[in-house]
RNA sequence: GGCGGAAUAGCUCAGCUGGCUAGAGCACACGGUUCAUACCCGUGGUGUCGAGAGUUCAAGUCUCCCUUCCGCUACCA
């Protein structure tokens, strides 16, 4: 009979620099889905890889001295590096700088020009000259370059567009016809609400303002933008041929069955990539996963204080999987999780530790201890249903398992597995094998106790494969036992009666002390003093502006500004507004009302009184609900710092300026 | 501002289409046990189920309103 087919892919991570422990949850997720699957009996395929192109990339590469492909070539190698540690079983590790993969993004772009779905057009947009960038409204920062925090102007560049909108009722129906193809379904209603209902706009996709990337052959001064680039990679890396067959691996493996990618990127795979591939006339993937965040403890994660984890030190102090273990089993489906030393250490102890590593030394040793290591079912069994109960909590875990890993739900399947080695704990307790050992007419039973106990926990080791690949393996090791596969899960008593367990168990899981761990932490990255801090923030302060002069304007120009000084008479915060503050403001002898986003720097008390120059002839908008009337001017540093410019002597408000 | 979500034990959260004394895990306390990595098992707590009003024989569970938090998104002259 032959396998069902089960292709999953991650995000592809950006080049950039090392993941920490938090990017490298996904490709731990990933791998416990895909291992779950294989053991189910598909033919998996997982591919995961590195998105290599960028401007980011470029001007890193620049500052370190190298050439963008000598820098992905390292930081793609630290990637992977991190990836094998965490011991994960991709098939396939694509990167964007593969040729056959430039080569189909090439041919892809052409394709989609030749047929009309992309034009030539010319991109409006906030140019930072210094970094010689193009940035949308939305990707400023405080109004600034997001890279370097420099003032930007409005400037325009030719560039080539998508025809969104052609695709957009196709996407729409599709998502409302197949619910389960966005997960969680939250972020559906985010999709449908905020771009495919009020209507989609065309994407730009290339770029002149920089080099890195994959050039469009057919006019080389523009790249292809990182996004139709980087999301290819899910069809080229299976041997996706644009314009021809395809590979037979792209024929059986597409469509994907699960995109897994973080929450901050769905808005790339349910609306861009479902559209280009309909423009190429290409199936869609049938679920694409935005899991949630896996947080620091504290929030503030931060280089300079040194608390940013990452999975290669945290496997040092804990494992491998147990770091596996913590962040499968920390991250709930929808909603952020926690990553700490503190809880990590928890976890470890509680979990790993006392409730499944002392389960196994315990039963091991009482197997030595009663019969010298022999596992033997007697068949004596109890008359309470001790037994029953146990062997039926065994047999129900892959059932639910499943159910769970059918929806994502990869930390309620492990809080699964787990349940039965609590149900184990709790059936020695009840059997009492060492009150048995006392009397010489009840070792039958004893040796069935254990062997229900050597049983279950083989059952259970087997079913934690996906999640801790090496623990699984140590203890069927130990135990002495064989994998069974999923097809046998359904039979309790497969053990081999008769069978040896190790004569020396080996501890699974130290106990750790929180305290020990700390100061061993603190040794790695000691704190630095609150001073060298303060004193590292000035160091950086007195970085000259570089001044991007605009275009020369003439006098007359000028004159048509109309700046007079006003005093406030009232403010107040505009609610729900983020940084709206709604002043009245006294000119001469009227008064307006004004709106500025400078809540935060100034609050409304303090901007009473205060005398500002304001620009009076600009046209009245609306915001927030409110009409603005002016505006009052302020400085900005390269920071965001804002100062309210005020006349430097008491002026009568309505003054001009001359 | 628009759309959506959440508010339940000290902490993290379950509670589907309304129905018996509101649950789990962790933490804490007490008791039991000794095979084991001072471990495991059992027992326990006041939970105004965010505030208020309503529908109903009956409401964490439905409706309205309020408050607070969160997500996405727009704006921030």
């Amino acid at each position: 009979m032959e396998k069902k087919k089960y292709y999953i892919t991650t995000a592809i991570a950006y080049a950039s620099g090392k993941p920490h422990i938090g990017n490298t949850y996904e490709i731990v997720l990933a791998d416990a889905i895909a291992r779950f699957r294989r053991a189910q009996g598909y033919d998996v395929f997982f591919q995961t890889g590195t998105d290599e192109h960028g401007q980011k990339i470029e001007l890193k590469a620049v500052e370190k001295g190298v050439t963008p492909k000598e820098f992905v070539d390292e930081a793609a190698g630290e990637i992977k590096r991190i990836w094998d540690l965490m011991n994960t079983s991709y098939d396939k590790f694509i990167r964007t700088t593969d040729d056959y993969h430039e080569k189909q993004v090439q041919k892809i772009f052409k394709k989609l020009y030749d047929q009309g779905d992309i034009y030539k057009g010319s991109y409006e947009g906030w140019y930072c000259t210094p970094c010689e960038s193009f940035w949308t409204e939305s990707q400023l920062e405080d109004g600034k370059c997001p890279d370097c925090g420099r003032p930007v102007k409005k400037a325009q560049e030719e560039a080539y567009f998508f025809k969104m909108s052609k695709y957009a009722d196709r996407l729409i129906e599709h998502i409302n016809t197949h619910p389960e193809f966005i997960q969680p379904v939250s972020r559906k209603n985010e999709m449908m609400n905020n771009f495919l209902l009020p209507g989609l706009q065309d994407l730009c996709v290339s770029r002149t303002s920089f080099k890195w990337g994959i050039p469009v052959d057919f006019d080389p001064k523009h790249v292809v933008y990182v996004w139709l680039d980087a999301l290819t990679n899910y069809i080229t890396g299976i041997g996706y041929d644009c314009g021809g067959e395809g590979t037979e691996q792209f024929k059986k493996d597409w469509p994907a069955d699960l995109h897994l990618i973080g929450k901050d990127i769905i808005r790339f795979h349910t609306i861009y990539w479902p559209i280009f591939l309909m423009a190429l006339d290409v199936p869609l993937p049938k679920q694409v996963f935005g899991h949630p965040w896996l947080l620091q403890g504290d929030g503030k994660m931060s280089k300079s204080k040194g608390n940013v984890l990452y999975a290669d030190e945290l496997a040092d102090f804990f494992g491998v999987d147990a770091v596996r273990y913590f962040v499968l089993h920390e991250m709930p489906f929808e909603n952020d999780g926690v990553i700490s030393w503190e809880l990590m250490v928890e976890r470890l102890n509680s979990d790993l530790a006392n409730t499944l590593g002392n389960l196994v030394n315990r039963t091991i040793s009482m197997s030595n201890k009663y019969f010298g290591g022999e596992v033997r079912s007697t068949g004596v069994t109890d008359e309470e249903g001790v037994d029953a109960d146990l062997k039926a909590v065994a047999l129900e875990t892959l059932a639910k398992c499943t159910g769970r890993m059918d929806q994502l739900r990869v930390a309620d399947a492990i809080s699964d597995i787990f349940t039965l080695f609590k149900r184990c704990n709790k059936y020695i307790d009840e059997t009492m094998p060492w009150a048995l050992a006392k009397d010489e007419a009840k070792k039958d039973r004893l040796a069935e106790v254990l062997y229900n106990l050597v049983e279950s926990i083989a059952i259970g080791a087997e079913l934690l494969e996906s999640f801790m690949p090496e623990t699984s393996a140590r203890i069927l090791s130990q135990l002495g036992a064989a994998k069974r596969g999923f097809d046998a899960m359904d039979r309790f008593g497969l053990y081999p009666s008769g069978n040896k367990v190790t004569d020396k168990p080996e501890i699974l899981f130290a106990r750790m002390d929180l305290k020990e761990v700390l100061a061993k932490v603190e040794e790695l990255h000691p704190a630095p003093k609150e001073e060298t801090e303060a004193a590292q923030d000035k160091k950086e302060e007195p970085e000259e502006i570089e001044l991007a002069i605009r275009d020369e304007i003439t006098y007359d120009d000028f004159g048509k500004l109309q700046f007079a000084v006003g005093e406030i008479l009232s403010c107040e915060e505009v609610k729900k507004s983020r940084k709206l503050l709604c002043s009245q403001v006294k000119i001469g002898n009227t008064v307006r009302q004004i709106l500025s986003g400078i809540k935060g720097p100034y609050s409304a008390q303090e901007m009473v009184g205060k005398k500002v120059m304001v620009l009076v002839n600009l046209k009245p908008a609306k915001m927030a609900g409110l009409t603005s009337e002016g505006m009052i001017l302020c400085a900005e540093g390269p920071d965001g710092t804002l100062a309210l410019m005020t006349p430097e002597k008491d002026l009568p408000s309505g003054s001009g300026i001359s």
